[in-house]
DNA sequence: TTGTAGGCGTTATCAA
DNA sequence: TTGATAACGCCTACAA
């Protein structure tokens, strides 16, 4: 006879003697004020007293709104991720939204990973796709556009600006980085890219190209790393000491921290001191590069606020106009100069 | 006339001239062989065609099950937090189940942001609970466990031990510490505890203890960190470096890496040498800590396989026996041995 | 200000 | 092997 588990509406309406959908409108602070006082008052009481919770499912089925996003990035466990995360639930809390989160790079490489989330998530409705994968002109992410899927991008664009997408302004970045070293006096510097593969790796070397014009000077080399690994910086690092004999440089830009700090590892290995005999500059400014040796010069991103803006993006677009702007948001980075950064000999 | 979003099973099902309960049934794996070969086939040919999705609250709704787990931890941006998550998300996925994650700590101190985590994750009826936020004895968690719902908890115990939990075995890391630093020749060593506000705080202050007593040793100082954080771990070097007057000692072990990091600086700051006049071993091995000076001895926890264990383990207490066993997992931690911990000068 | 009726898309239980 | 029917809990017109 009891009901031992959750009370629903109609439960509440029993007990209280209405219809279910007084009680309804009670709960629901949009239609609060359609309810007498002190009938609200009473239903707040029962609804607390039975241990009321709303049933989210239903909801969700009845008006066709989940109020739920889905999250894709390659790996968590990539630093500069958590932030951006952190930025993208607080955002959402606010407006009762959730996150469901998936991981694209898998641990085993079991192809299509990034369908088989889509495909989970499209079955729990979510309203919208906040994305965060790296690399550019997917097929998977054309075609989720094509289905009219709302997205907003994070820290990557597509390949054809299509989409809108919050960004850090690499090209600015990059800028700091260039300008930062030719204020200390060198002129000699290279560039140890990101993989092109990635609309990061991509811009990143541009603006490095860019802001060296910009300075009247010419790249002393650019080798690109076939990762964002630290193993992949030690190497792309070792090919471009080879170089040396084909043009000395004093000062290297990475496209992100763990090329840097591979290359770190291979000067120290070849004997090269840092920052004396060569300065190096990393980018992201990811957590403990305070604490390495030597402390690493970076650009630091504002990834919390990239995802945070992300998300009121995309809610926005989800609550207004159904075609509002497609923006693209580019946020200021900030250099932290460290001791990885000194004049040349 | 035409339906432009997503097709239903009472869509399908007209489609093909079927009832749409043979439809449900086709789609669902439990009991596709109960539909006739090729009529399975031509369902599953037009809901390739009309671009199918199930309706997943529709579906919880009927069922009453949602396939969703919650997942409370402090702060995703700490970097013991991914690789659990990233566990815990491969361990659902295998199932089906998606996690609803939410960061207990506020950046704004708005108090009460757990019970309205676990409210809106009430609503939105997850199945279970897997929390490793941190502190001992909490009300809320009281609360939610007498409300028998279904709890996991991770990297932590209760104060009473009555919920099932994975964590490392804290015992053994100390005494991976002790015994190490032992071997080098150490017999005065210092403990930097965590707060005994947290669980592991206290677990591994009694460790240190214990592996102590079993070589016949004892404790040089104790001395409680306020956090786990850098500055705290500082502070608390400092304090113990005050103590050393009364008493020599060769070596620390921190109750976490943050903690250790954070003595490394007071250690610099002081002019002792790390190792050859300090030892130190921190805890937990977060990433890059073998990129700092010096690379730091730390006592590796698998935090990927508690997050995967522990779902899997409230899996499986979801889908057997409703009073499986409350086990509590112990993981072996493993000592990684780096250059911050030599023999005494 | 409150009640009634119908539907959201799926699953479960019967019946055929 | 398939079909019919009734939930699941909530929301939204519309009627009272």
């Amino acid at each position: 006879m009891t009901r031992s588990l959750t009370p629903t509406l109609q439960d509440l309406a029993q007990h209280l003697g209405v219809h279910k959908s007084t009680v309804s409108r009670a709960m629901d602070p949009a239609r609060r004020h359609l309810v007498k006082a002190n009938l609200l008052e009473r239903v707040e009481a029962a609804a607390r007293d039975l241990g009321y919770r709303p049933n989210h499912a239903a909801a969700a089925l009845s008006r066709g709104r989940s109020k739920t996003i889905g999250v894709l990035l390659p790996d968590i466990t990539n630093p500069v991720f958590p932030p951006i995360l952190r930025g993208i639930e607080d955002a959402l809390e606010a407006d009762g939204y959730f996150a469901l989160l998936a991981n694209t790079a898998r641990l085993e490489n079991s192809g299509r990973t990034v369908e088989v989330a889509v495909d989970r998530m499209q079955a729990q409705r979510v309203e919208g796709f906040l994305i965060a994968t790296a690399t550019r002109d997917d097929v998977w992410l054309e075609n989720l556009r094509q289905r009219d899927a709302r997205i907003v991008l994070i820290n990557r664009t597509d390949g054809r600006g299509r989409l809108p997408a919050v960004i850090s302004d690499d090209m600015l970045g990059m800028r700091l980085a260039v300008d930062h070293l030719v204020d200390l006096g060198h002129s000699q510097i290279a560039h140890l890219a990101g993989p092109e593969s990635f609309s990061t790796g991509m811009a990143r070397r541009l603006g490095f190209e860019q802001a060296m014009r910009s300075q009247g000077l010419t790249p002393a080399h650019v080798v690109m790393a076939d990762a964002y690994a630290i193993e992949s910086g030690n190497l792309a690092m070792q090919q471009l000491l080879a170089l040396r004999s084909r043009g000395v440089f004093t000062a290297v830009v990475a496209a992100n921290d763990l090329i840097a700090l591979g290359a770190l590892q291979a000067l120290r290995n070849a004997g090269v001191a840092v920052p004396t005999e060569m300065s190096i500059v990393g980018h992201n400014d990811m957590p403990l590069l305070d604490q390495v040796h030597p402390p690493l010069t970076s650009v630091r991103i504002q990834h919390y606020q990239m995802g945070y803006t992300s998300a009121r993006l995309l809610l926005d677009a989800l609550h207004d106009s159904p075609g509002s702007q497609d923006a693209t948001v580019m946020l200021p980075p900030q250099l932290m100069v460290r001791a990885s950064t000194a004049p040349p000999v």
